[in-house]
DNA sequence: GGCGGATAAGTTGTCGACACTACACCTCAA
DNA sequence: TTGAGGTGTAGTGTCGACAACTTATCCGCC
């Protein structure tokens, strides 16, 4: 979408930190870094040119974030997803938006729905899957961020990454837009604003919780797991 | 409670930074480090007798726990909570907690009754009000391990210490306990285990939400925020 | 030829040091 | 007395280095 109105602006603070997590969340999202890839202090130090110190805090937060997990050995690598993994982040992500859109219902004005007017019309005419989902994303979190609810919205946040990086993985196979997601992200957010825009909080939750659980079942079958054979191959690549 | 079944075992990682975040987050949660109290690392440094990495690692960890905040100085103190800080804290319980009710409720069994009712039996012979807070804190977690979603139950560990802290921050001038919130937890704890234990998820769910909201009720009215008095009295202390 | 052990490389956890910045205090002038 | 400016102090962000540990490699032995 063009600009949300909430956009994210403060922790200028941990710089370089913050420009290796930048860079190392879009690699892994985007997948040129696959799970199970190695995350070495000493060689990413080396290529972002940087020292130890702000690499390790940026592992740090994309551990935090779901991305990167510590070993018990100590070692550092793109977090692996089992099968049951899309599942959890999505019950976690029922829990969460129907709980934001309950509170953004209470809260909502004319100027959202037009906000949101404006991002399905966008998807209406998105051409791809990547930008479909990217679409689809920063309309829920405009909602979650119209909830008013900093710890909500926090919370949200810290699961976003994973959910991307899911999506990401799940997506590789299939870049070519198939008709119907789009149609029927284009109709469910349609049922969503409406339930928003009704100013019936009840309503609102359940058509959030709905839409989310709903999105299961266009999503690929194919688990993001990552087999040894594949592991091993991106081990051999970072 | 006596014993977790599914007690937090891993993270055997970064062991000194672990010491400082348990030992911070004990002195902030019992509310002798105050909120605005400054947490400098080089003072800290000195008192743990650690070097200055661990120290930063731990106050990027309770950070994240929500009870630091790093200011847009670069500055670090104890979070310093508003009036809606609470309920923005109990609302974010009550989706997750009310999602991790539903898929508890799905997987409940006789053994989970039973730790149900020796922590409801405990709580009925508290004496104090921080002991029944502990109580009660360790019932709800004990919902969430059982929840089998280890997403939820990652998002629950980090709001609650902000919880507690909130808890401990009210709690401070009434230690004695009343007779009222004591027998009100037992009846709302024994009818939230008839939820989880009936199978039916919905119930399940809808009851440990009102459970949650209900807390508020008999939660002081008092706001834990701090005025510049206090504050400037704990940066003395501190 | 296969296996065990010693050796080498690589990685993490921790440490002390330095530059830059923000803040507090103190001095000086109006 | 009050305000402005300069100075000193404290704190953060970053860096390079070292010890302990784990993993991989290679050699010797069976």
């Amino acid at each position: 979408m063009t600009k949300n109105p909430a956009a994210t602006a403060p922790a200028p603070r941990r710089n370089l930190a913050r420009e290796v997590v930048l860079s190392l969340r879009q690699e892994i999202i985007s997948g040129k870094l696959r799970p199970g890839a190695p995350l070495s202090e000493p060689v990413l130090s080396r290529q972002f040119a940087f020292s130890r110190a702000p690499i390790r805090e940026a592992l740090i937060e994309l551990e935090r974030e779901g991305l990167v997990q510590f070993e018990t050995t100590g070692r550092t690598r793109v977090r692996t997803l089992a099968e049951t993994d899309f599942d959890e982040i999505v019950e976690a992500r029922m829990a969460l938006e129907s709980m934001g859109a309950r509170r953004a219902c209470a809260r909502w004005t004319a100027k959202d729905t037009a906000w949101i007017e404006r991002n399905i019309a966008a998807e209406a005419k998105a051409s791809t899957l990547p930008e479909l989902s990217r679409l689809d994303i920063e309309l829920h979190e405009y909602v979650m961020r119209r909830c008013g609810n900093q710890r909500l919205l926090a919370l949200w946040q810290s699961i976003r990454w994973q959910f991307e990086m899911c999506l990401a993985l799940t997506h590789r196979s299939q870049q070519k837009l198939a008709f119907k997601p789009r149609s029927i992200t284009v109709k469910a957010h349609r049922r969503l604003l409406a339930a928003l825009a009704s100013g019936k909080l009840e309503i609102a939750a359940q058509t959030m919780s709905a839409h989310i659980e709903e999105s299961l079942e266009w999503s690929p079958a194919e688990t993001p797991a990552e087999d040894a054979k594949t592991r091993a191959k991106a081990e051999g690549v970072a």
